[in-house]
RNA sequence: GGGGGAAUUCCCGAGUGGCCAAAGGGGACAGACUGUAAAUCUGCUGGCAAUGCCUUCGGUGGUUCGAAUCCACCUUCCCCCA
């Protein structure tokens, strides 16, 4: 359920989602831990500690490893992992673009080679359903095509009417197996996903057929795979007039500080993105300066922090120098402070959206630091 | 005292007459990363007025049209025998 707190500037919304796991103050971030891990070392207990509000995980890899049966028999992913706020799962949608080279799509579904012992697997609507009813998320994403762009428009046309059949099987899918006795999560909800490539006409046509289904939320899905950053805002921006205003809505894998803030301007409620893990283990850190790269040598004897500004648990304690140096050294703690840096980052980022949204001054914060978070300095 | 082997560009190491500014690896330096096959991948690593030129393969001298590569001596290091 979404509850429209205030809409200000722009189309931004302040709200709040009520999951059965908890309430997200949105707009949100949510931290992605595919495998029901933050790669680089962090713990449930660490995303507590920076202020995670979602954890994120991944219909496709759990399936894989250690299997979703195996997870439900444990008692779900909740207590699994020991996450007991909101779990949004990803469908496995994202796998058709990202393990484009082992898988082959029919309308009955995707069939891939396991990327990990190359075994073969099937996953249609019915499959993802079923699994991540077996994880028993607070959201389960839809069973989507993710389309890498460019690719032609007739490709973008069929694959998104076959999208959205496999969102009817979904939808019909999810709601039997949360009526099983033994449903893991039975408040599990479904959140559709828009897609269409950066066809205007595509993409509105589509927002406004799965809109017609009533799901609990609805995601835009298919961008930051190829498109200019200009092409990605307007299509959101095109797409959202046509989203339910009392529905969450999420932008999915998106992006970088500055592509959040201005999703929000352009009314998205929820994100989820890998960068601030993945560059972190980088060496790629963020900074209300902009971002810095923490191998460079300039830092190798910086007594500063990594941000002077940042109130995180690293910030507070080490030096860039030291971290600097866990990085030459391949120390997985460089990994694992990095990372919490970053996500820390990101979570005191949308802490700061809300408040700005709730006293009025987003438009100034955006015209701050839309670019300069983005910016190498 | 006698015999044998080795010295290569930041490091290790290939190279035994021209195709060598010199393989490969490491390190260093830098870049990429957007619903995670990613603690990964890419570039770069003698100098310069740069489709070419200069300096460089322990040192000095020599052979040759041409030497990191062949010869002589020197220096240093390693191994074996006494």
């Amino acid at each position: 359920m979404y509850k429209l707190l205030k809409q200000v500037e722009g189309h931004a919304r302040r709200g709040e989602f009520v999951t059965p796991h908890g309430t997200v103050q949105t707009p949100a971030f949510m931290n992605v831990g595919t495998v029901a891990a933050i790669k680089g070392g962090l713990s449930a207990k660490d995303l507590e500690d920076i202020g995670c509000q979602v954890e994120l995980s991944n219909t496709y890899h759990l399936h894989v490893r250690p299997g979703d049966e195996l997870i439900k028999a444990m008692g779900g992913l909740h207590k699994f992992m020991t996450w007991s706020g909101p779990i949004l799962t990803d469908s496995g949608g994202f796998q058709i673009f990202s393990l484009a080279d082992l898988r082959k799509i029919t309308e009955e579904g995707v069939s891939f080679h396991s990327h990990v012992d190359g075994r073969k697997l099937f996953i249609g609507p019915e499959q993802s359903m079923r699994i991540q009813a077996n994880l028993g998320s607070d959201v389960a994403m839809a069973f989507d095509e993710c389309v890498k762009i460019p690719s032609p428009r007739e490709y973008f046309e069929s694959s998104c009417a076959r999208t959205y059949r496999w969102l009817v099987r979904c939808k019909s899918a999810l709601a039997a197996y949360n009526a099983e006795p033994d449903a893991v999560n039975p408040g599990q909800m479904l959140f559709g996903i828009n897609q269409g490539g950066i066809y205007p006409d595509l993409r509105v046509d589509h927002m406004k057929a799965i809109a017609e289904l009533d799901l609990p939320g609805y995601a835009i899905g298919g961008l930051a795979v190829g498109e200019t950053t200009q092409e990605m805002y307007d299509t959101i921006e095109i797409v959202q007039e046509h989203m339910p205003a009392d529905r969450p809505r999420y932008l999915m894998g998106v992006g970088t500080p500055g592509n959040i803030i201005e999703g929000v301007w352009r009314g998205v409620d929820l994100f989820d993105c890998v960068m601030p893990a993945r560059n972190g283990r980088h060496a790629h850190l963020f900074t209300k300066q902009g971002v810095i790269n923490l191998k460079n040598e300039r830092y190798a004897r910086d007594e500063s922090p990594i941000d002077p500004e940042c109130g995180c648990p690293v910030c507070r304690r080490y030096s860039r120098a030291y971290l600097r140096h866990l990085f030459k050294a391949e120390e997985t703690l460089g990994l694992r402070l990095a990372v919490m840096h970053n996500l820390w980052f990101y979570n005191d980022l949308m802490a700061e959206i809300r408040a700005a949204l709730e006293a009025g001054t987003f438009g100034e914060y955006r015209a701050k630091y839309s670019k300069l978070l983005d910016t190498r300095i």
